[in-house]
DNA sequence: ACACTAAGGATTGTTGAACAATTCTTCAAT
DNA sequence: ATTGAAGAATTGTTCAACAATCCTTAGTGT
């Protein structure tokens, strides 16, 4: 192709050198989009303490003393509330400020409504299932095994994470990939308001290893189905364990 | 049962007047949900802008003189263009502010990847056909057909997208509803970008009818695949009109 | 004519303080 | 034990400021 001639200095216009400095600038504007802005760093830290269970349902977060722990002006803290409040990890009361949702039964319904049709479909259908996009979910198995070998169920419950993101995953959708990572950040709200993580995971790590198994042998209707079967009941357990807690 | 006596006045702590007037605090308070924030209205605003093609795509939309038309502060309506990003309606540039976002092949893509796993899937699963929700099918059917007849073709571009809208609203699930209208606002988006929408929209009016048919005949399945047949076929048109665009 | 540089202006990211409106608390009076 | 009213605390929102960054432009040298 010719005109590799490094610092041509006139002709098109735009010497090879300007299309590497373009380059430069980019990778410095998608460097500093990582560290993002300041509220969006707030927005992770605060769902990071409420998907990890140390915020619970409920509880009230005010935003004088949050932004001074987070060390960020309250302006800047209420985007990122606003933010964690369009996730569905928040609530929002007007005039009296942001709690951490409190999911019902209804919620855990309409998760599992959701992840019931995007899950299997994402098994069933073959497109976007590449080689390595296979080879992530049965390592999110092999995650969960070993995890379940030394005993480690909050290990277990993570790979169980995976494993359903991987699968969704298989579509190679970054809209799906990023709706999916709400649910799952739901439902980890839905562990901390039942509490008991290892009971519930536990059967699963062998029907995960199943539906991987089926995956591989290239059987996606079987797989689909199968985990089709797994939802219903994980689904039934989940609301049976809400309505114990009423 | 029982208890229905009004104003009982002690007995199990909370009287039925208790509830009545919970009841009315609630209702007042959705009701100033509905009117919602300042920032949610002026996402409203922009959003509206942008989806009906006022804001073309790279418009640059500066803060100072956007926040004064909006009769908002900066600061208000930072919130609300932070929400917009979110939607992918515009796009944050690091330092340089936020433009109406220009979307690639990738993103037709992508939407119509979530779209043909999502929308067959709301057909072919039962779950959540109530007749009012296959009535709500039949009635964009018509809309579309009506808007036809006396040659609105804005009107069978709205149409087209309720019949999509009440496909996956099948599913009965307010989580997906809610991103379904997302990747339809992002679908306004394209056909800005391209043009042209009469002709585009024209041919899908008697697929829609021959897939609502289906639907009330029973046929889940055939209407799930010939909804995947037509998508497929709208997304290469699509992505055709698209890359003539370059 | 052309590329390079420096100065100046404009815009963004973020903060701090303010204020009305609303909600929560307290506490006295019935 | 309820009610009511005063007072404190919080939210929703605005305004003004400032450093950092980007954009423009005019000038400089070749």
């Amino acid at each position: 192709m010719g005109t590799t001639d490094p610092a041509s200095p006139t002709g098109d216009g735009r010497s090879a050198l300007d299309a590497v400095l373009d380059e430069v600038l980019a990778a410095r504007r998608a460097e500093r989009t990582v560290m993002s802005t300041s509220a969006d760093r707030a927005a992770r830290v605060v769902r990071e303490q409420v998907v990890e269970g140390h915020l619970r349902s409920g509880t009230r977060l005010p935003e004088e003393r949050l932004a001074g722990a987070l060390g960020v002006s309250r302006n800047t803290l209420r985007e990122a509330l606003s933010q964690l409040v369009a996730e569905r990890i928040l609530v929002r009361e007007p005039n009296r400020g942001v709690v951490v949702a409190t999911p019902a039964v209804v919620d855990v319904e309409d998760v599992y409504r959701v992840r019931r049709l995007v899950e299997p479909a994402a098994l069933a259908r073959g497109t976007g299932h590449t080689p390595e996009r296979i080879a992530a979910v049965a390592a999110a198995v092999t995650e969960g095994r070993e995890a379940g070998e030394r005993g480690d169920w909050d290990g277990v419950a993570s790979a169980n994470q995976h494993f359903h993101r991987a699968v969704v995953s298989l579509a190679g959708s970054p809209r799906l990939d990023a709706q999916m990572d709400l649910l799952l950040a739901e439902m980890r709200l839905f562990f901390h308001q039942m509490g008991a993580p290892e009971r519930f995971h536990r059967p699963y790590l062998e029907e995960n290893a199943a539906i991987a198994g089926l995956l591989t042998s290239g059987d996606r209707q079987g797989a689909a189905d199968r985990l089709d079967a797994y939802l219903a009941a994980a689904e039934g357990q989940l609301v049976a364990a809400f309505r114990d807690r009423d």
